[in-house]
DNA sequence: ATAGGGTTAG
């Protein structure tokens, strides 16, 4: 009912009385309709009020008491109407039923449950409990102070029970989150020969809702149906509410269609609907349908569609939603000016966001605290984030679930044993939100045992733990770890989405997966129909690609209905890696003819496509038109690649201009670089200069003494490398082990240079020196630079013959019938002179030979190898 | 109204 209050005259009343068929003016009258039209109204003190009637009262009858409490406990004024209430049972008048059940609804609402209990001993003492209204009233109350089993209670001993008895039961259940019982109380209102009324039913899909099963999303429908209830505004409204959040937006629509009257959550709950479905332009569509119906726009309306401008990142169109929403006078709404900061956020206008965050000065609540620092965190600016985070603790705000689910985020300008502490203190830490953000955090820091414990402890661990501890296990190379925990997790039920087949394929690209366990992930995917998903299809692409199949990388690829940068630089990263230079710039060129988004990473891709294809021109050309035209800054990673870019060429001194004339000092991995190609290249000179700055930033790094004194010894200085040796000694530096893997049948069998320990080494060692006849007689002589003690000629070669990658084949060799494909892996990069042996291997043993080093990819074929010994 | 996990390079 609308009408400006303060035109409302005595004459406007007694229309309104009129209107209900009333003659006369009777005082009771005047106080039973003020208090029910002024009972919205809270600030209004108009002299029609019941409070004005009390207050002018020469003797105050209990229709007054009661006129006055409900005038408050309508208009949301419970302290006072508490304060009533206490004062008509001082006065000794009697009360009814009705009073009992408002002051008890008074209870509920300000959660007052000793104040509650005292009422209803009341209403024992005057007899009233009997009373239906009274006894609903009281499980109500007890419901709402989240006394359970008193509610309960109370409604067992009830002598009558009626529709609204048991929907008070069932809506305290639901509203407790006991969704189960509700259901199951549903159930026995019908065994009671009760008929539920339009509210039992709203309650009920509302639990059915929370649920998500769309079974019983389908039941309680058809049980809508039989009730003749389908039509009624406020069970459609529940029922599009319960379809939306179970996905089933379509059916959610069907409801929407079907209504004869539609009020304004009718066409909230439809567009919230949208957005949270992802929508978000179907929700904008329905926006403009409900102008064109000329609904007015509430403000939970608002709310949806600023969301969804966060979603789809439309600055403008939030803008234009945040000057409507101050127009209207909605600009002051908690969730109306959160929901603005989130948006401005997701579209990097933190400035703006910022700015909504400080005119909240005063009111600032944990939501708003939480939102701002989600957004800087999102925005990168972490600093600015903890910031706030500590300002925040000192303003007395304390952070809640969600506030440490967000600032675990900030690794590494927190110190998350601080932030894990303060976890533990306020017991946040079995939460699932928190627990996940708190694991993450450990793997991030490469803890990923104390990851695992922290796991553990999660209560009820949803899909989300799962998956973050399966790409906790997958990021730290533990292949092993991922599987088991996707094994784990489908058997206990719990379905995998995009996020975990992306982690576990990822995960099988690893050295030690086998290549039949990624595919078996990939079967799996196009099961669950997930294997469309951007982010699984990248990551088989990846997968294939470096599982050697670049052909059903390429395949998974052109299959991709529609790509993301990432499926772009999957691509074009997987055939750099097989040197297929030419394949991986035809990709390229296509992104650039659509003009797609590129990033650093594409350029990575494209730059170490031309190395190894050896296109130097065209590598220098790309890297220039990344800066020029495409404004994306060089990183370290580009300036290595450039430098394996000339260096592999054998331009060692024009790799030198390049790091001189870097804007930052070169790091480990240029130096590296360089390095690796000096001694391919055997430049003592500049291989010097690169093995002593590596050393200098890594001096635990064995690569760099290793290359260096392998220089030496190639160019016969036994002195210098003695030197190396030495300090290499002195400061306890390991040479990497070097490992080879290969699989067999599914298995996968795993070598260690000089290996003994294999229960087949006997037939091993007799195959490779088999091998090393037949190679000699072809005219072979090892190239023993490549090793590095100091032993005469005879036991270097020895040496060269055992490194893992021979010993690997030549069990390949043994155990596969002849013509099998031998695929291995090795975690280091492959020596010269076990490169020139694999491609005689591949000629005299007629075998397709692939070798996957810590680098690139080597096919071996017919005594020849892809990489056309340039690498 | 606020929250946690993923895919690309090296």
């Amino acid at each position: 009912m609308s009408f400006s209050l303060s035109t409302l005259s005595e004459q406007t009343l007694k229309l309104y009385l009129m209107i209900f068929g009333l003659k006369s003016l009777s005082r009771t009258h005047v106080v039973s309709f003020t208090s029910r039209y002024f009972s919205s109204v809270p600030e209004l003190c108009h002299p029609h009020s019941a409070h004005h009637l009390f207050e002018k009262s020469p003797r105050r009858d209990p229709s007054e008491y009661n006129a006055l409490l409900f005038e408050y406990s309508h208009s949301d004024r419970n302290k006072e109407a508490l304060n009533l209430y206490a004062g008509l049972w001082r006065s000794g008048f009697s009360v009814d039923g009705s009073t009992l059940s408002c002051i008890l609804k008074v209870c509920g609402c300000l959660f007052d449950h000793v104040a509650g209990k005292q009422v209803h001993c009341q209403s024992i003492k005057s007899g009233f409990v009997e009373n239906v209204s009274v006894g609903t009233s009281l499980v109500d109350m007890y419901m709402k102070t989240e006394d359970v089993g008193d509610g309960r209670r109370v409604f067992d001993e009830m002598g009558s029970k009626n529709v609204v008895s048991w929907t008070a039961l069932l809506t305290g259940y639901a509203q407790n989150g006991l969704n189960e019982l509700t259901l199951n109380l549903f159930c026995q209102i019908y065994v009671n020969e009760v008929k539920p009324n339009p509210f039992t039913l709203a309650t009920v899909i509302g639990a059915v809702a929370n649920r998500g099963v769309v079974e019983e999303g389908c039941q309680i429908h058809t049980a809508v149906i039989k009730s003749g209830h389908e039509s009624h505004t406020i069970v459609c409204n529940s029922l599009i509410n319960m379809y939306s959040k179970s996905g089933l937006i379509r059916d959610a629509r069907a409801i929407f269609d079907s209504m004869l009257q539609r009020g304004a959550v009718t066409w909230n709950g439809m567009i919230a609907g949208y957005v949270t479905n992802g929508l978000d332009l179907d929700a904008f569509r329905m926006f403009h349908w409900m102008r064109l119906a000329g609904e007015k726009f509430t403000q939970p309306v608002f709310a949806s569609l600023i969301k969804s401008c966060a979603n789809l990142k439309e600055l403008s169109y939030a803008r234009q939603l945040h000057c409507q929403v101050l127009k209207s006078g909605m600009g002051f709404y908690h969730n109306i000016r959160t929901a603005l900061m989130v948006a401005y956020s997701k579209c990097t206008e933190m400035d703006d966001a910022f700015k909504i965050f400080s005119v909240m000065k005063g009111v600032q609540n944990v939501v708003t605290w939480t939102a701002v620092i989600s957004g800087y965190l999102q925005n990168g600016i972490m600093e600015q984030a903890v910031h706030l985070f500590c300002q925040m603790s000192r303003e007395g705000i304390r952070p809640n679930h969600f506030t440490y689910s967000t600032i675990l985020t900030a690794q590494p300008y927190i110190s998350i044993f601080q932030v894990h502490a303060q976890v533990i203190k306020t017991n946040y830490e079995k939460l699932p939100t928190v627990g996940t953000a708190l694991l993450d955090a450990y793997v991030k820091t490469g803890h990923v045992k104390e990851a695992a414990i922290i796991f553990e402890l999660i209560d009820e661990k949803d899909i989300v733990a799962w998956s973050a501890m399966l790409a906790g296990y997958a990021q730290m190379g533990e292949t092993e770890g991922a599987v088991n925990i996707f094994l784990q997790l489908a058997k206990e039920g719990i379905r995998p989405n995009e996020f975990t087949f992306s982690s576990v394929i990822h995960a099988c690209a690893g050295p030690t997966a086998s290549a039949e366990q990624g595919k078996q992930f990939h079967a799996l995917s196009i099961k669950t129909r997930l294997n469309n998903a951007l982010c699984v299809s990248s990551a088989l692409v990846t997968m294939y690609a470096k599982r050697g199949n670049i052909e059903s990388a390429n395949e998974v690829f052109k299959r991709q209905g529609e790509r993301d940068l990432i499926s772009w630089n999957s691509m074009i990263s997987g055939f750099a890696q097989h040197v297929q230079g030419k394949k991986a710039l035809a990709i390229f060129e296509d992104m650039q003819r659509q003009k797609l988004e590129m990033d650093g990473i594409t350029f990575i891709g494209v730059i170490s496509a031309c190395t190894h294809a050896g296109l130097v021109d065209d590598g220098q050309r790309y890297f220039d038109m990344m800066v020029k035209d495409h404004h994306i800054y060089p990183t370290m990673e580009h300036f290595s690649c450039m430098v394996d870019l000339y260096s592999r060429a054998g331009m060692l001194e024009k790799a030198m201009d390049i790091i001189n004339e870097m804007p930052f000092p070169a790091g480990a991995t240029v130096w590296r670089t360089l390095l690796a190609a000096c001694h391919v290249r055997r430049n003592l000179e500049v291989g010097k200069i690169a093995a002593e700055n590596l050393i200098s930033l890594q001096p635990q790094d064995s690569a760099a003494y290793v290359l260096l004194s392998n220089i030496y010894a190639a160019a016969g200085n036994w002195q210098e490398r003695a030197v190396v040796r030495k300090l290499m000694d002195e400061r306890k530096v390991k040479k990497e082990a070097g490992y080879s893997w290969i699989e067999v049948k599914n298995k996968t069998y795993s070598f260690l240079a000089g290996d003994l320990t294999h229960p087949m080494a006997e037939r091993i060692y007799s195959k490779l020196e088999e091998l090393s006849i037949r190679l000699k007689d072809m005219g072979y002589q090892p190239d023993t630079n490549y090793v590095l003690h100091d032993v005469e000629e005879e036991h270097k070669a020895a040496f060269l013959s055992q490194h893992s990658e021979r010993l690997a084949i030549a069990f390949g060799l043994i155990v596969t019938p002849p013509g099998t494909p031998i695929q291995i892996v090795k975690n280091l990069r492959v020596c010269g002179d076990c490169h020139s042996v694999i491609k005689l291997i591949s000629l005299i043993e007629d075998r397709y030979i692939i070798v996957r080093d810590s680098n690139r990819f080597h096919h071996f074929k017919g005594g020849v190898c892809s990489c056309g010994d340039y690498w």
